[in-house]
DNA sequence: CATCAGGGCCCTG
DNA sequence: CAGGGCCCTGAT
């Protein structure tokens, strides 16, 4: 069913993102689950993207600092890539690991503060990172609805399998992800065996809507906050919840914080006021008073950063929290 | 063992 | 605007 795509040509390119850039806290959102289309390691990077209907393989090395980042992409492809190509490929890169938003001005602000003065000082330079197109955003925000981490994994490397495919570069094998195209002819039927189950019609009507070009994802990015979450709500199956994923994670927008989905709520609640349960309006309220106009980014570390400490310190709590 | 709540969204009343 | 239904998991 897979196809495995050998991508055995490369080119390399140095990119200089914007500093203060943290290379690993971009490349890797240790909250995220695991997905077979990527792969980090400390200092390197992979993942499969498709670019105007290409398949290449992406490799960030980590050649700079916070302060003077500086990042060589090794980019692997299988057949000959034009100039033309290349010059739309590198602003799409930088967008997508979002290297030209500055954020020094709240790493400065924020330095002493009791609770973000002690993140910044390890995490000064994370940002949010898109590092998928809208489309394939929007299929990790409905296999994440009304999940556990395992289900949400399975769902997507089964989506992976049936409409995607495998890349080997650098003697690796990635998953891929695919073009609305590719799912438009499928049943709803055939996407429920696949495990999805009601998100199925999701899938179906979303797939329909990019096919139709009725979403522009270049022309969202330059568009006002509010517009764009109009449009998105249009969308089958993308709620509240989603909203404040895409706004901050995808489109950038560091204020936005609205909505803070349960056990974000229970492990925000911990963390910041030493409780079990806080209500949403006090943590947004907590946030909006403290943090104004920075809200979300501030959330970002605080979060980021328990699920880092997670990596190596067993915190029975958090255990509890989340849904494996 | 069988219920039942929780999670995010759509749709109906 | 409230509440049922979708689909599954984990708690009771």
């Amino acid at each position: 069913m897979t196809k495995k795509l050998v991508l055995n040509k490369k080119i390399s390119i140095i990119l200089v993102p914007e500093a203060p850039y943290n290379f690993d806290a971009n490349f890797h959102k240790s909250s995220h689950f695991p997905s077979s289309d990527n792969v980090w390691e400390k200092g390197r990077y992979w993942i499969t993207m498709i670019w105007k209907s290409k398949k290449l393989g992406l490799i960030f090395e980590n050649t700079g600092t916070v302060d003077e980042p500086k990042i060589k992409v090794n980019i692997y492809f299988q057949k000959e890539l034009s100039k033309d190509y290349i010059d739309s490929l590198i602003p799409e890169i930088r967008w997508r690991f979002n290297f030209d938003q500055d954020i020094s001005e709240f790493c400065k602000r924020f330095k002493n503060d009791n609770i973000l003065g002690p993140i910044i000082k390890k995490w000064r330079g994370m940002k949010p990172i898109a590092a998928n197109s809208l489309y394939e955003t929007l299929i990790i925000y409905l296999v994440l609805q009304n999940a556990t981490v395992r289900r949400s994994v399975q769902m997507l490397e089964n989506l992976f399998d049936r409409f995607g495919g495998k890349v080997k570069f650098d003697g690796r094998i990635l998953s891929t992800f695919w073009q609305p195209k590719d799912m438009a002819k499928s049943t709803e039927q055939e996407l429920k065996d696949l495990k999805v189950g009601y998100r199925a019609k999701f899938f179906t009507k979303i797939t329909e809507q990019f096919v139709n070009k009725k979403i522009n994802e270049f022309t969202l990015r330059k568009t006002p906050k509010e517009i764009i979450k109009k449009e998105m709500l249009k969308l089958y199956g993308i709620g509240p919840a989603s909203i404040e994923y895409l706004l901050f994670d995808d489109f950038y927008f560091l204020d936005s914080l609205e909505t803070i989905p349960p056990w974000e709520q229970k492990i925000m609640s911990r963390i910041i006021f030493n409780e079990k349960l806080i209500p949403v309006k006090e943590i947004l309220e907590f946030f909006k008073k403290r943090y104004t106009g920075w809200e979300k980014l501030a959330f970002h570390y605080i979060w980021e950063d328990i699920f880092w400490k997670r990596k190596h310190q067993h915190i029975e709590w958090l255990e509890k929290e989340i849904r494996l």
